[in-house]
DNA sequence: TACCAGGTAAAAA
DNA sequence: TTTTTACATGGT
């Protein structure tokens, strides 16, 4: 055994075409990287997981971890949790096939093909990435998070990991403000960290629950609102059903790719989407990642 | 200079 | 109960 590894992944998928359309959400000039480098938990420690595409039919990833103990437990949890990343048992076919016989919508997974929704590695991370999105821009957002991850982050192997709920929980609410974060979106995340810390929470426990279940949970957590909830249930958990139809950016492009043009009220957004059940969340990704890598907008 | 931007909870009415 | 308001940063 050797601490890499070869891994079927649900054809089809493109990891490239999925690292170019996350990249595309971020206010910088994307990359021509096509390795997923991932910064990896393993109860204390911090290590660096990499997967690249060695084939499209079948799927497959190769995944290593050079930290990893070959053949070693470690290496089958950064495999897991590579996968889970890379949404590696979704089966997009469905979609497909549903997707095929509409005007807008054939056209945009048609040109997607093979693209997943890339997750972060930690649910925590991505409740980091929804408070800072609440609200300001995303470009705004953006500078926010970079400087969070340049004062609470740790580099490992030149990637930046966001800081585990314990390494956040011992700041003080002046030390996440000095980032940029309103008062209370630092108490927000101070009280998660701590949360988690002290066992009151458990994100990782999403996992085992329904979209009600999970959105409920997430709702009764101070700070998390409905659209952070579904936008967190979405990207975070990979829910492909769920769309945070409050979303700014989700009224405006449905408006734009399913309507008149002109943004929708959230409930607009929701019937237009209705269509797409039990795929809107990822019909949702689709149009986004459609609009940023070919839309109008493309670079 | 304003105003808006992938919201939310708390205050005020 | 429902409706305002404060909040942070960055682009236009």
């Amino acid at each position: 055994m050797r601490n890499s590894m070869l891994i079927e992944v649900r054809a089809p998928f493109d990891l490239g075409l999925s690292l170019r359309a996350a990249a595309a959400f971020a206010p910088v000039p994307p990359g021509e990287e096509e390795r997923l480098r991932l910064p990896l938990r393993l109860g204390e420690r911090l290590l660096l997981a990499e997967a690249r595409q060695v084939g499209r039919r079948p799927a497959r990833l190769e995944i290593s971890c050079p930290a990893c103990r070959p053949g070693g437990r470690d290496m089958k949890e950064a495999v897991e949790r590579t996968c889970r990343a890379v949404s590696a048992g979704l089966d997009l076919r469905p979609f497909y096939r549903m997707t095929a016989g509409h005007p807008v919508m054939a056209r945009v997974a048609g040109r997607l093909r093979g693209l997943k929704p890339l997750r972060p590695p930690e649910l925590f991370d991505m409740a980091v990435i929804a408070v800072t999105e609440q609200q300001i821009s995303l470009h705004a957002a953006y500078r926010v998070r970079t400087r969070f991850l340049q004062l609470f982050g740790t580099e490992v192997d030149g990637v930046t990991a966001f800081p585990s709920p314990r390494e956040l929980a011992g700041r003080t609410v002046e030390e996440l403000r000095a980032c940029g974060l309103s008062g209370r979106k630092a108490r927000y995340l101070l009280e998660l960290a701590r949360g988690i810390v002290e066992g009151r929470v458990d994100l990782d426990e999403l996992e085992n629950m329904d979209d009600r279940q999970a959105r409920e949970y997430l709702t009764s957590l101070r700070g998390f609102g409905l659209w952070t909830a579904e936008y967190i249930m979405v990207r975070g958990l990979g829910r492909t059903d769920v769309v945070p139809a409050d979303d700014l950016g989700i009224r405006s492009l449905v408006g734009l790719y399913l309507g008149d043009g002109s943004r929708m009220t959230a409930e607009e957004a929701r019937r237009a989407l209705a269509p797409f059940a039990p795929w809107r969340g990822l019909a949702a990704f689709y149009l986004l990642a459609y609009h940023r890598l070919l839309g109008p907008d493309a670079p």
